[in-house]
DNA sequence: GGGGGAAGGACCA
DNA sequence: TTCCTGGTCCTTCCCCC
């Protein structure tokens, strides 16, 4: 979006407001979609928040460019070498053995929808709400609706728009269906969404005698009777381009790749690199702009550049693309490494109001927890400040947790320690699972739950016993510290019946909820003297200019060498 | 200098 | 009036050993 020379047509710099690559969407009138959303979002938060973003990333892109005018020839050559050698090195491991499909269900929400309510049959329509489309069907893209899409903007580009709300059960149902069908071209296959999979087709190839095409087009023809959906079928020697692939001949298409190492590089040559998984809008911007890089092959063309200016494992994603490599290889099974549950609402910066939202936001996570039988012991907290701009705190906890209690109480201290803030999100991720140490519970072992029950509130229900994540003896050890009366409301007391007398924080005595709240929050801070992890020196509060990616690291490299 | 935690961000469906 | 949710991976900064 960012700062614009065009004056009288300033949505033509805006680079951030339109993409045309998602399928069907080839002739639309880009410049009225790309007019119209300008006009439906300049001025706002949002707009603001992405404005400044893209000033971020031009000043990164102005950076390399100019880093990359310094680079002598001798940088140059030396720089080549190393990446001849990388390329030669990888091109070894190129596997052309096996044949890999990928398979992608036509507007998959829409086409649900549609299928449950034939009425729906021919009208442009889009599943989500007014803030955001999830999928829109063919007849909505030629108007310019898509996915990611807020849907007072979609309504704006199509007034007759159908937009009807997600049924993720029901997506889900059709999506089993389907999975039905894939497992029996291959049982490993690999499911990346509801609507997604990868499936190794190389053993029944040459099991029947059958070619690639007639496997693809019977797999459609299954999907299709098992559930009356259309899909999008590709076929390569890996799965980067057999997703290449099926975006191809969309919709309800199929396209193959052979096996051939001429037929690849072919393929790739001019190849846009935006097709590719992995680059967005943000890698392909750098890339074009910054390296003049726009096709796969403008990867090896500029492949001193990439060896010279970023990472090596950006370097080797680079190089592959540039090789139509990708993965061949079946992975072993992955466990989850994270799991969050994260809220939008009205900007608030009320913070008894905040401090709800975090309760019923660490509920939720714990009941996600628990369904998954997990504990986790990295807990990290989500903030989109009323700007846009989104804050991650995070706290490593010496034990493992999962219930609702441990997390709020654990959550509360990061959140406070943010306010005051107007806030649109708050979310909670646990990382790093493992086996909870104590449970199951002892029943005669005090937890935090009890303390507050027993020992500030009796009678309470604010905080309830947890079942199974006790409190850590540290914690536990420090119950006895400093026990409340119960008629100063926990650890608090308030000055003029209004002031609260550890940090000054005022609320009315009608306040009852809130002020024990409070309370708790102070008592959980004196339960946290001895503090599970000691706190970490925060790193430096990060300005505008520190938010910058610095650049200086690459041409560190390029010292060195 | 390496490992690991924290923070931010890109990307995907 | 309204710009999501849930996940992974990568990079950088920083502290500690």
């Amino acid at each position: 979006m960012g700062t614009t020379s065009n004056g009288d047509r300033p949505w033509e710099s805006c680079h951030t407001v339109y993409t045309n690559a998602k399928a069907g969407m080839d002739g639309v009138d880009k410049e009225k979609v790309q007019r119209v959303i300008y006009e439906m979002s300049k001025g706002s938060k949002y707009f603001e928040n992405e404005q400044r973003k893209d000033a971020i990333l031009k000043e990164k892109i102005e950076r390399m460019q100019a880093q990359c005018a310094k680079l002598t020839e001798k940088d140059i050559e030396k720089f080549q070498m190393v990446a001849d050698k990388r390329i030669e090195e990888l091109e070894s491991s190129r596997d052309l053995s096996k044949i890999w499909l990928h398979s992608d269900m036509d507007a998959f929400f829409a086409a649900v929808e549609t299928l449950e309510n034939p009425s729906l049959e021919g009208k442009p329509l889009a599943v989500g709400s007014m803030s955001m489309i999830s999928t829109a069907n063919y007849e909505a893209r030629k108007y310019g609706v898509r996915s990611a899409m807020p849907g007072f903007i979609a309504f704006k580009l199509c007034p007759e728009l159908v937009l009807v709300p997600v049924s993720f059960d029901k997506y889900v149902h059709y999506s089993e269906k389907t999975r039905k069908v894939f497992r029996r071209y291959d049982p490993n296959f690999i499911a990346t969404s509801l609507d997604e999979a990868y499936l190794d087709i190389t053993e029944i190839c040459k099991g029947r005698g059958v070619t690639r095409e007639k496997v693809a087009e019977e797999l459609r023809k299954a999907i299709y009777e098992e559930t009356a959906l259309t899909c999008s079928v590709g076929v390569a020697p890996n799965r980067l381009l057999a997703k290449v692939c099926s975006d191809i001949n969309k919709p309800n298409g199929q396209y193959v790749l052979l096996n051939e190492l001429e037929a690849v590089l072919t393929f790739v040559s001019s190849l846009p690199i935006r097709k590719i998984g992995g680059i967005g809008k943000v890698t392909e911007h750098i890339l074009r702009d910054g390296l003049g890089i726009s096709t796969c092959e403008d990867m090896l063309r500029k492949s001193a550049y990439i060896c010279g200016l970023f990472s090596p494992s950006s370097v080797d994603f680079f190089l592959s693309v540039g090789l139509g490599l990708g993965n061949t290889e079946t992975p072993q099974l992955r466990l989850r490494k994270s799991i969050s549950n994260e809220r939008t609402f009205s900007s608030t910066d009320d913070q008894s109001l905040l401090f709800k939202k975090l309760e019923e936001t660490a509920e939720a996570l714990s009941d996600d927890l628990q369904k998954e039988s997990l504990f986790g012991r990295t807990l990290t907290l989500k903030l989109k400040t009323s700007s846009f701009e989104v804050k991650t705190r995070a706290t490593s906890l010496q034990k493992f947790i999962q219930s609702k209690e441990h997390i709020f109480f654990h959550a509360s201290k990061l959140l406070r320690a943010e306010l005051p803030l107007s806030v649109r999100l708050i979310g909670l991720r646990m990382s790093h699972f493992g086996e909870a140490e104590s449970h199951p519970a002892d029943p005669t072992q005090r937890t935090l739950g009890s303390f507050f029950t027993e020992g500030t509130s009796a009678g309470r229900e604010t905080i309830s016993e947890p079942t199974v994540d006790h409190l850590d003896e540290e914690e536990e050890s420090t119950t006895d510290l400093a026990p409340p009366s119960s008629t100063q409301q926990g650890a608090v007391s308030w000055l003029n019946d209004y002031i609260c007398s550890l940090c000054g924080y005022e609320l009315p005595p009608s306040f009852l909820k809130e002020r024990q709240e409070h309370s708790d929050f102070h008592l959980a801070e004196i339960l946290q003297k001895e503090s599970p992890t000691p706190p970490k020196k925060r790193r430096k509060p990060t300005s505008n200019g520190s938010k910058h990616i610095p650049i200086e690291f690459f041409f560190d490299r390029t010292k060195e060498k």
